[in-house]
DNA sequence: AGCACA
């Protein structure tokens, strides 16, 4: 099983922030060491401590970017590292802009209730019925819902402080109206108290989040939160951490691309653990999961602004996505998670997977799902009664095509010498490594048509 | 030695 294999990943290029990230910082360490660590090189205003696992965590909080940015890369050339009570203290940009000191114990009332759904799975209690629920109190603004230790949570903002504490008391302790409920839910008590939020930052409609004060923000398609622009940094330059997850937008859509079409495409420069398609305007964007960086790094760098299909269709526009693991189903029309066994397809070639058996192969000396998907030389024109043909295991290195969804092709731009698409080399191996850092050289094997001529444009 | 509340 190759499930997200390795360790968890850290971004070592990481935005600049006025809030920094303290580890492995002594035990108990006070707010007057922090502000002291960060005295020489500008003014902590915040700060938060007791963070992680461990409690020896802060964020510190200067007031300008330019202090935060001073302390990281003097921190970063000095012989002697950041140290407090002589422990070395490792200092890196936060992953956010700012700190929400969240000190409340919530019983200062406020606009937002943080409610707790009781002796309920996260499935059973949809974000339509506690928006219905809540709603008798007066306009919910947003909903966001979210599973946490405590169980299923929802944080419900309405208009002031005034409504929430109306729902706030009349709910707690009460239970949803069975009849809004799943039959086997048996008991259902919501625990409410005020959250320490004022606005929730709500990015996408979706299963777990809304916004009903803007009906014109995107619906998420399948709670991949984030990932659908590229960020953008306060000087407007991207800012764009590499991932072991690509973006791929791709535009000029004539013909038909499916989750095979892209999983044949990237499963070239090695194992593709996830994929996840949907629609962005008239064009479609899907998210590919690698097990690593690096190999992200290459399929992005050899595929970037080349084309599935000859004749500049279905252009790949590559960027890294935020998500580092995929949350996807593992065989829907728009996902596929390559990583667990899918027994749902009978006849499906899936190597046997033996108890303690070493991880699959790499995708170039075996890939099942990759080339079974794609019996050989079945082409848009080639076959007359437009049935796929069955898949044959001694059908490696035929030139296959992909196989068109009916009715996909309005019409045939071109002739037969130049319709073969170039990826179909399914059986083609490329070669046992890409290790080496070939830079530009495509990879034999790689989405190209052996015997054809380059089509990369 | 690795990020707070979704």
């Amino acid at each position: 099983m190759s499930s997200s294999s390795g360790q968890p990943q850290f971004r070592y290029t990481q935005t600049p922030s006025k809030v920094l990230h303290l580890r492995n910082l002594p035990w108990e360490c006070t707010e007057e060491e922090l502000v002291e660590l960060g005295k020489p090189f500008g003014k902590i205003v915040n700060t938060k401590r007791d963070v992680g696992a461990n409690r020896n965590q802060a964020f510190v909080e200067f007031s300008d970017l330019n202090q935060a940015i001073s302390m990281v890369s003097y921190y970063a050339s000095s012989s002697e590292p950041a140290q407090v009570r002589g422990k070395t203290v490792y200092i890196q940009y936060s992953n956010r802009q700012e700190i929400v000191n969240n000190k409340s114990t919530g019983d200062i009332a406020g606009n937002v209730l943080l409610v707790t759904i009781e002796g309920v799975e996260a499935g059973d209690v949809s974000i339509d019925v506690i928006h219905l629920v809540f709603s008798a109190f007066g306009f919910v603004h947003k909903i966001a819902t979210f599973e946490k230790a405590a169980g299923f949570q929802a944080l419900i903002q309405f208009t002031d402080s005034e409504t929430a504490s109306a729902a706030r008391n009349a709910l707690d302790g009460r239970s949803i109206p069975r009849y809004l409920l799943p039959e086997h839910v048996n008991s259902c008590h919501l625990r409410i108290s005020y959250s320490a939020h004022t606005d929730l930052n709500i990015k996408f409609q979706s299963h777990r989040s809304r916004d009903y004060t803007n009906p014109y923000l995107p619906v998420n398609p399948s709670a991949i939160e984030g990932t659908l622009q590229p960020a953008v940094g306060p000087d407007g330059k991207r800012k764009e951490p590499e991932s072991n997850v690509l973006l791929a937008s791709i535009e000029n859509m004539q013909y038909a691309v499916t989750i095979d079409t892209i999983h044949t495409v990237f499963s070239a420069f090695g194992t593709v653990q996830k994929i996840a398609i949907f629609e962005k305007n008239v064009g479609m964007q899907a998210l590919v999961q690698y097990p690593d960086v690096t190999t992200a790094a290459v399929a992005k760098e050899a595929l970037e602004g080349h084309c599935i299909y000859d004749g500049g269709y279905c252009k790949l526009h590559l960027s890294y996505s935020r998500h580092t693991d995929l949350n996807v189903k593992a065989h829907s029309d728009k996902s596929r998670d390559y990583t667990i066994p899918d027994n749902s397809l009978p006849g499906l070639l899936t190597s046997p997977q033996v108890p303690g058996a070493p991880p699959a192969a790499p995708a170039w000396q075996s890939n099942p799902q990759a080339v079974s998907m794609f019996p050989g030389n079945v082409g848009p024109q080639t076959r007359p009664d437009g049935q796929m043909a069955a898949w044959d295991p001694n059908m490696r290195g035929g030139r296959s095509s992909f196989p068109p969804a009916p009715g996909a092709y309005p019409s045939q731009p071109y002739g037969p010498s130049s319709s073969m698409p170039m990826y179909p080399t399914s059986g083609a191996p490329p070669p046992p490594s890409y290790g080496g850092m070939q830079s530009n050289a495509r990879p034999a094997g790689s989405p190209s048509v052996v015997g054809q001529p380059p089509m990369y444009y």
